[in-house]
DNA sequence: AAGTGGTCTAGACCACAGC
DNA sequence: CTGTGGTCTAGACCACTTC
């Protein structure tokens, strides 16, 4: 508990450019600087912070590729209108996170928790070991008494010691994050849509619906290492992904 | 024609850190930099270049972005692997540019070219004037003999004049990029399941499906003028999205 | 101790908007 | 012409990894 709070003053403390990019996305969020204006120039922000410019454009260029500004040379940041580009609540996100953003009230249902060894298409997939053991979770997600998401996570036990039914009802990502301290960096997502299978059929409100969208995460650490994979399973009418792309992300 | 090539001559010479970047990138797609391996710390990159280490940086964090590498600090640049994180075609990339980069062959079959005034709906999602003509393009894509994707994009008339339906059967991007010399920078995604219309039965081979996914492109230039919508509608089996994220892009 | 990436600075020159 | 963002530089200090 103490570590944690000593953790977040010094991210507090830390990353000048990270936390003028906060301060600058709460100010848009809140309407203080509404849609269609332009913010500060470059040279005025770098006063107003006491920084140097290059730190103010580290703060912008987070802020230009999350799709709430568009920069415009000779003239200004543009702040862009949210309403319109809709919370592009793309990157790598937990559902924990999604759910608490969105304000939905959610249940999470654990429906396995064991620790074993993986298949063999695991193995392959993760890369692992016959030793490794991982944890097995799969979690259906109930939003309005409705049974709308499987997922399906598979957890490298070495690296994410200590996991608990207790943890996985609430947020996993929270307990890599906080307790463990270490640090999620990446992931590759792929999204296909399938039949159905028998398990989606028995876990799910499946009723009327032939298909299902499955996304694949491969979900990485600082250094490297592939620690989880996930496959969460959602039924069709209620999945939506938005997503905010730059043409040369640079 | 003339000014094609200077601009392109201009492109070329301007941008060191993007053309860093693109270096790279060739390297490690043909192997000089193979998977597993690191890259030459910045500053050896910094002397190779005859540049300044921030310059260097600026590529490599594009290449961080893309999934290329991941920085290691105290160690340096770990080369990912691409076969595992398997070309994430994300970003703001047309169907032409992606056919050409997986050496598919593919048709594209205009159904519809017509210059007409906007739907009220349409007036609603792109801001349009009743005034403003647009052009209402549908295209079929077909791969293997089979029509597997339905594009129906509707294009700013006063942004981009001049259109014809040669051109759509190239490439609206190349026209508007090449010919137009206008800037693509940024779009809006969003990606949902349906059901099939009546169109698309008529349209596309969907023979024993029930389910399409529909994909929303609203695509704006550099400027942040909304020039275009586009509503890709796939057929299920055939559609997959592979995406990188980062957990804080920074 | 040496080398790595991460951050920050102060200054320079450029291309572009707008007056 | 002035102010804007876009690029580039040279140097500094830090935290981390490795030996």
């Amino acid at each position: 508990m103490v570590t944690n709070n000593l953790k977040m003053l010094v991210n507090c403390v830390l990353n000048k450019y990270y936390m003028i990019f906060e301060e600058l996305e709460a100010a848009i969020r809140n309407g203080k600087y509404p849609p269609d204006t332009i913010l500060p120039s470059e040279n005025e922000l770098a006063e107003q912070y006491n920084t140097s410019r290059e730190t103010i454009r580290k703060a912008l260029n987070i802020l230009s590729q999350k799709g709430y500004i568009q920069k415009l040379r000779g003239k200004g940041s543009l702040v862009l209108d949210l309403e319109k580009l809709q919370f592009p609540i793309s990157g790598l996100v937990s559902f924990k996170e999604l759910a608490d953003k969105m304000g939905h009230s959610s249940v999470t249902i654990i429906e396995r928790f064991l620790n074993t060894q993986p298949s063999s298409l695991l193995q392959k997939e993760m890369q692992l070991k016959k030793e490794d053991s991982i944890w097995e979770v799969f979690r259906v997600r109930e939003i309005n008494q409705e049974r709308i998401i499987l997922d399906k996570d598979y957890i490298v036990q070495k690296y994410v010691p200590g996991l608990t039914e207790e943890i996985c009802r609430n947020s996993i990502f929270d307990y890599i994050e906080k307790e463990l301290n270490l640090k999620i960096s990446f992931a590759k997502k792929e999204f296909t849509v399938e039949e159905p299978t028998e398990e989606d059929y028995n876990l799910l409100d499946l009723e009327g619906f032939h298909s299902i969208v499955v996304v694949k995460n491969y979900i990485y650490f600082e250094n490297a290492t592939l620690f989880q994979f996930t496959e969460s399973r959602h039924r069709p009418d209620k999945f939506r992904f938005v997503d905010f792309a730059r043409r040369n992300e640079a």
